[in-house]
RNA sequence: CGGGCUGUGGCGCAGUUUGGUUAGCGCACUUGUCUGGGGGACAAGGGGUCGGAGGUUCAAAUCCUCUCAGCCCGACCA
């Protein structure tokens, strides 16, 4: 039992003034948390219990899906960083120091070097597998800008599991195995969440999805269809080429004289305007135009080369989704050098007619994928003040290829079946991917198979952010008033609260109510304090957010306890009823 | 890392422009009395090197320089 009298608990009036999002301020004002530094923070010990309570929910269903928990150090050497090539990939994202014999270590931001490791020295058989072990641990990234409370901290307790397999098809069962079990997880923590297919990104490895839940205050984007169950990262989406169309009687290309269109507007109010460009049928919009934006890659080995990529002109260039597409490539800006080394190139009329490798700038030219064949569009003549109209793909040019990158938005058809999708922000709550063998090929992890030949292990990789958690459950579940837990993870089942004079039968009444519940095994958070008036009372159990809140008031009778009548609080339907004390114990032991 | 804002008792803030008694207010805390179903009232208290360092000045929360920290937007990111 809990006893407001001696619990390690202040509440606060007012939001604290570094905290911008719900759960942030509430649970700073709630006392669960404070902070202690930047991105970390304390566990006061409501938080704590519920941090330990969304712990033991994630443990259960790790157990319950046959993994094993084990705990690795959260200080590590350096040499099996490096050996995976993270220690540099990681870059500034990583705490180092330095032990006193001038040692290199680090505090992990995750663990798959040390798993590798750990089952190298152990196993080295095809019977031993498949394995999946895991383990709920404090991890450190070095956040450029830790927000959000704990939302984004540079200190966090994750769950991180990994699989190991003798081959594709292991890790497949594997990886759905964890999807399983992180199903079953978010239900039974009462997170909403979506699954979000995602680009595997940094870590290497192919199948990956990720486990979203949907908030306004998160920081993934992330698209979904109104009518069906689809759901991607933006860097996902897999946009639909439309059928192609037959040359036969389409408009020859002409080249038109556009002075002063540099920008798409422009040049399409241009054509509107023009006696002799005008449509007949229509207005001409910016989806008519092919926008060409050239950009440099930079490769790994650190070489530079340019890129095309033509859109329609009604959508931006995504960069995020570049990038993905040019992965392990990074995108930088086409500089004024880059354009006077480029000569071909005219800025603001740049055309399909001088990019492509074949073509006179020998840049590589790739489409957005609703560039087919047979498509007419108004784009750059390559020649200042001029454009082409009519120039229609697969018989005036081509490109190198297709690529992702224009800008998904609201509104655009659903590549699963068609309908409307819409943009939603949320934030990252589980991870699962499939990582191959990245890492058990840098740190050597190899067993034999069947015929005696040494196979390198497969392996898959998946989190949990468990204290990030918390603070998703307080960002979903809480209302003007306060915190409002869902039962599993609360602090305490009940919130049982005095509100009668100091010497009145409301506090021994309570008194015994609190003891018969802890004894039917109701976690009981217990208001006994004395001097405190009933608004500060009800005001701070609606804050703390315990599930049922049980009044002992006006109803107690002091002459006849078996006539005492108690009110019961629903906390999160503001539901109030009065029944007799002497029901208590049987009502609240039958919710959940 | 770029842009903006902010650092004053535990929390939230005023005071800084125009330097000048003892640095103020609300909440919280202590004591007492009253009150007792929605952060109640009255009275009396305790708690501050004004983020830090250096400088200007007879005098600095206030002006100058440097620095540290926090928040927001962007970049980046499980």
């Amino acid at each position: 039992m809990l006893r407001m009298s001696t619990l390690f608990l202040r509440t606060l009036r007012d939001d604290p003034s570094d905290a911008e999002v719900p759960s942030h301020k509430l649970l700073v004002r709630a006392g669960y948390i404070r902070r202690a530094a930047p991105g970390g923070f304390t566990w006061l010990p409501l938080g704590f219990i519920v941090l330990r309570n969304v712990e033991r929910i994630v443990r259960e269903e790790m157990d319950a899906a046959g993994f094993q928990e084990v705990h690795f150090p959260a200080l590590l050497p350096k040499e099996p960083y490096e050996a995976s090539g993270r220690w540099v990939e990681y870059g500034d994202n990583v705490f180092r120091l330095q032990d006193r014999h001038g040692a290199d270590h680090l505090l992990a931001p995750t663990h798959e070097e040390m798993f590798t490791l750990l089952v190298k020295g152990m196993y080295g058989s095809y019977k031993d597998l498949p394995l999946a072990i895991y383990q709920i641990q404090t991890k450190f990234r070095d956040e450029a800008r830790p927000r959000a409370g704990l939302l984004r901290g540079r200190e966090f307790v994750m769950k991180d599991s990994y699989s190991f397999d003798v081959d594709d098809e292991g890790l497949q069962r594997s990886y759905d195995r964890h999807r399983e079990a992180y199903i079953k997880t978010f239900e039974r923590l009462g997170l909403p969440f979506v699954i979000v297919s995602a680009m595997s990104g940094a870590m290497g490895g192919s199948a990956s999805e990720e486990f979203l839940t949907p908030l306004d205050v998160g920081e993934d984007t992330f698209v979904r269809c109104i009518d069906c169950d689809f759901a991607a990262n933006t860097e996902a989406v897999e946009v639909p080429a439309p059928p192609t169309v037959a040359f036969d009687g389409l408009a020859d290309a002409v080249v038109c004289d556009t002075p002063g269109t540099p920008t798409i507007q422009t040049l399409v109010d241009f054509f509107n305007a023009s006696d002799e460009l005008r449509r007949s049928d229509r207005d001409w919009t910016a989806a008519d135009t092919l926008k060409n934006v050239v950009v440099k890659l930079r490769h790994p080995d650190g070489t530079t080369e340019p890129l095309a990529v033509g859109v329609p002109g009604d959508r931006e260039v995504d960069p995020k989704r570049l990038e993905a597409q040019v992965s392990p490539a990074e995108v930088e800006p086409f500089d004024e050098a880059d354009f006077a080394a480029n000569p071909a190139l005219v800025k603001g009329y740049i055309g399909p007619g001088v990019l492509g490798s074949e073509g006179p700038s020998g840049i590589r030219y790739l489409l957005d994928p609703r560039v087919v064949e047979g498509t007419q569009w108004i784009t750059g003549a390559d020649s200042e003040g001029k454009h082409v109209m009519n120039l229609t793909e697969g018989r005036d040019f081509t490109a190198d290829g297709v690529i992702q990158a224009a800008e998904i938005v609201a509104g655009d058809a659903c590549p699963a079946c068609g309908g409307e999708l819409e943009i939603a922000r949320g934030i990252e709550m589980g991870h699962i991917f499939q990582l191959g063998r990245k890492y058990a090929e840098a740190l050597d992890l190899k067993v034999q198979d069947e015929s005696g030949k040494q196979v390198t292990v497969t392996m898959g990789s998946y989190g949990i952010g468990v204290s990030r958690a918390v603070a998703a459950l307080a960002e979903t579940n809480h209302d003007e008033s306060g915190l409002i837990w869902p039962r599993e993870v609360a602090p305490a089942d009940v919130h049982l609260v005095i509100a009668g004079k100091e010497g009145g039968p409301q506090r021994p009444a309570a008194e015994q109510l609190a003891a018969e519940m802890e004894a039917a095994g109701v976690r009981v958070l217990f208001d006994d304090r004395e001097g405190v008036s009933p608004g500060v009372r009800f005001k701070d159990a609606e804050l703390i957010g315990v599930p049922t809140i049980v009044v002992c008031g006006r109803g107690i009778d002091a002459d006849d306890p078996t006539q005492s009548m108690v009110e019961v609080k629903d906390r999160r339907s503001g539901e109030r009823i009065d029944m007799p004390l002497t029901d208590v114990v049987g009502h609240v032991t039958g919710l959940n």
